[in-house]
DNA sequence: GCGACAG
DNA sequence: ATCTTGTCGC
């Protein structure tokens, strides 16, 4: 990885596409073989209008699902939203985050997704080839693909097709409640994405790294939590 | 031309 | 993504 593939300002759609299929190429889809110890959630939070992003990545035990670090980065964006070309936004900001980290995550949930994008680049992905660290998607909504609804029991899955091609899964983490989308970004089988989306379910909707990471990036935001990486003490009260 | 469209 | 209140019941 280099500056050149992280600084995305007046870059065209069209050369954002040709981008996409060149990292496209050098993504590895093997089973994964190394134990997971911790694993990670990434996401990103902005006021409405703003281009400055508070991105975040929160590091949680991969057993007990609890919070070990946090890294947070306040940067501006440079690209708009754009269907399919998420990670031109929010991918600079996300690096920057993992960078800062001295202590690095075994395995990466991102809010997006994986593979299940037209040009197989979605924003895990995209992530995942840039950084050498295993990625997963975890989407609140489709973005490519076709599936049938999974049944309304909580760990209930779908395979998400294109044609006879699978993506990834469609994934019910709470009963009664809209499903999720799980697709491998790199470094990890379908199957595996899977598993390991299934494993961090909790209580809410969200698996709990995409939750952390989440409910960490609005503290930052709005002035609760402050830039840097920490790493969190058993005695360290949260909330 | 029409519908779909991550965050 | 963010802004928002109540309402419904698997």
């Amino acid at each position: 990885m280099n500056n050149k593939q992280l600084d995305y300002t007046n870059i065209t759609i069209s050369e954002a596409t040709a981008m996409q299929k060149e990292l496209q190429n050098s993504l590895v889809h093997s089973p994964l073989e190394q134990e997971i110890k911790t694993i990670a959630g990434a996401d990103i939070s902005l006021n409405r209008f703003s281009d400055i992003i508070y991105a975040g990545i929160v590091t949680l035990d991969f057993n007990t699902l609890k919070p070990l670090a946090y890294s947070l980065v306040k940067s501006k964006t440079s690209f708009p939203y754009v269907p399919g070309f998420l990670a031109f936004r929010e991918v600079p900001a996300l690096v920057e985050a993992f960078l800062q980290m001295t202590v690095k995550p075994d395995v990466i949930m991102v809010d997006g997704h994986g593979i299940a994008h037209p040009r197989r680049l979605g924003i895990a992905a995209h992530l995942g080839a840039l950084i050498n660290i295993p990625t997963l998607g975890c989407a609140k909504k489709k973005l490519y693909g076709n599936f049938e609804e999974p049944s309304a029991v909580k760990y209930s899955f779908s395979p998400l097709k294109h044609k006879e091609e699978l993506l990834g899964y469609v994934l019910r983490t709470k009963n009664y409640v809209k499903p999720v989308y799980i697709s491998p970004g790199n470094h990890l089988s379908i199957e595996d994405s899977l598993h390991i989306a299934m494993h961090c379910i909790g209580t809410y909707r969200l698996p709990e790294p995409t939750r952390k990471a989440h409910e960490f990036v609005n503290l930052f935001r709005t002035g609760q939590l402050k830039e840097g990486f920490f790493q969190l003490t058993t005695n360290d009260t949260l909330f």
